[in-house]
DNA sequence: GGGCCGATTGTT
DNA sequence: ACAATCGGCCCG
């Protein structure tokens, strides 16, 4: 006699190897209404549609690889769908996902959740309690502290198409794709305002 | 070791 | 307009 299938909870997929061995710019677009989902130490699930992320890729000016390989991003050279999570400006932790064949340096940044407190990649990663103990962990399984889940579907129409923000190098790349209208978004898309090597530029003067 | 830069954010 | 704040990376 057969047994009865146990009834279990009911758990978000999580998008398989080949989602992220793509092309770098079709994995951001295709993320864009994905779920992001994140278990804490404490075993509390989070979840929330990504709305606004960027791409980075192999020769890209602006991309961490770009100069080639080294111990802060080595993640991007390894195989897709892994974290790569940086440190930036002495306070915050940015999370991307990797992208292309093993040994092809790429990564799409989560710029933005549409969740409390999520908006902005910094932001993201300090409600989410994301840092250092998840660069390099695996997005392919169900229920690991960090996977990605396919998400309502969202059409050409409803996503926005921009220049990358806070970058000095290869601005002219429309690699930012977010989800029109969401309050997570950041608000002022452009990069007038200063970073700080243009202020040391401007303190020469 | 030294010095500079930065895929951010919030305040002045 | 700019301060907070520190790891990464290049140079010597």
């Amino acid at each position: 006699m057969s047994r009865l299938n146990p009834s279990k909870p009911t758990l978000s997929p999580a998008y398989p190897q080949e989602f992220y061995a793509q092309d770098t710019l079709t994995v951001a677009r295709a993320l864009v209404g994905a779920t992001l989902c994140r278990k804490l130490a404490d075993g509390t699930i989070l979840q929330g549609p990504i709305v606004e992320v960027e791409a980075y890729t192999q020769d890209d000016p602006a991309c961490h690889a770009a100069r080639g390989k080294t111990p802060r991003c080595a993640v991007m050279f390894g195989p897709p769908g892994f974290a790569y999570v940086y440190f930036i400006y002495g306070m915050y932790y940015c999370l991307n996902v990797v992208t292309e064949a093993e040994g092809t340096p790429g990564a799409v940044l989560i710029r933005a959740v549409g969740a409390e407190g999520t908006n902005g990649p910094g932001k993201l990663c300090r409600e989410w309690q994301i840092d250092f103990a998840q660069n390099g962990a695996s997005l392919l399984k169900p229920n690991s502290e960090l996977w990605i889940a396919p998400g309502a579907p969202v059409t050409e129409n409803q996503i926005g198409i921009s220049e990358r923000i806070g970058i000095s190098q290869a601005q002219e790349h429309q690699w930012r794709f977010f989800l029109k209208g969401n309050p997570s978004v950041t608000k002022h898309p452009n990069n007038k305002s200063k970073t700080n090597k243009q202020k040391q530029e401007r303190k020469r003067t």
